[in-house]
DNA sequence: GCTCACATGTAATCCGTTACATGATTCT
DNA sequence: AGAATCATGTAACGGATTACATGTGAGC
């Protein structure tokens, strides 16, 4: 079987009580989307490989012509969404940000360019910051009077990391202000 | 021509001083690599279409059958790259953790097993922090003497970022046993 | 009546990694 | 002599996004 990151997504979803594609996909953009985005052209036909390999059941729920479907886990899918939980071997964080690539090259521009690229950099990451608290942690919040309380602490170790870069990247605007 | 990230990681790398594209990957394995790892499946067709383009000179170097390949910054590639990194829009930071998907779902976790897991994801978060500060910082140092000075600020972000995070992670940690 | 959110799926395309294939040079 | 490093490339595969295609139900 072998499944990747994005399945165990699903079955998490799905755990967590998102019923249909739609709803996962709902779901991942209100809360996982900041460390692990998804699409609905990858959804669905995962949600089918999950259903083929019987992790996850599918109930119909279609009215008249149109159709609609409602997923749960099975124990078998319970039960490997958990092996996944507890495999001892952490996966090295894969991390690709276009901004501090641009930061590492920032020596081919002029001062003021430069200072120019961290106050966009600093906005940026306040920004994420931000969204993380305003939108991903009122969420997260409302599945924690469900019982479910490590989404609220992903968002705040999530906001918390842009916010500790936010701050970084103003110390360096004020250095580069200073000397200019 | 609408160039990607990874077009500007080779162009940036070049100006920086690797010749080959054998080099540049050993480059960008040793400073890069944190926040926009590539591979050098990727590497050489890359480097031939930014030559193609006319945003890099390729002069030969090859000894007796074996060829070899000299590259340098064109002035066209040197705007791009300039251009690149005066653009306003900032693309938003696109960050794939599966460690942190971990835990947004751990609550499905028995109370021990939340705890390891927590205590891994710190583990490897302070792994990586000391990479940084042993591997990419006294190589983005050396680059500081030859008048690069944003290399070794970016390393230290991306240091200061997992390093926050670990921290974060460890208070976590220690609350979860506290409960146990 | 129209627009928007709900809802499901497929196809084309793009990106990126891994594996394959080859060979020279340098160090031990 | 053998191993490791330097060096260049291609091909197969897999993963992810975007665009396409379709249709319902609720609210204005």
């Amino acid at each position: 079987m072998e499944l990747k990151a994005p399945a165990y997504l699903m079955l998490g979803l799905v755990r967590l009580g998102a019923r249909s594609g739609y709803a996962i996909k709902q779901a991942a953009d209100a809360s996982t989307r900041f460390f692990w985005p998804t699409s609905l052209g990858q959804v669905y036909p995962t949600l089918g490989r999950l259903e083929a390999e019987g992790l996850l059941e599918r109930s119909e729920d279609s009215h008249g012509a149109r159709a609609r479907f409602s997923y749960g886990l099975s124990p078998e899918g319970e039960a490997a969404l958990l092996d996944w939980l507890r495999a001892p071997e952490e996966a090295p964080v894969q991390f690709r940000d276009e901004g501090l690539l641009r930061l590492f090259f920032a020596d081919a521009l002029a001062p003021a360019d430069q200072l120019a690229l961290v106050r966009r950099l600093r906005e940026r990451n306040e920004a994420a910051a931000r969204e993380i608290a305003e939108q991903v942690a009122p969420y997260t919040e409302q599945m924690e009077r469900s019982g479910f309380r490590f989404p609220l602490l992903s968002a705040r170790l999530g906001a918390e990391s842009y916010g500790r870069a936010a701050e970084w990247l103003a110390e360096l605007e004020a250095e580069l202000e200073k000397s200019q």
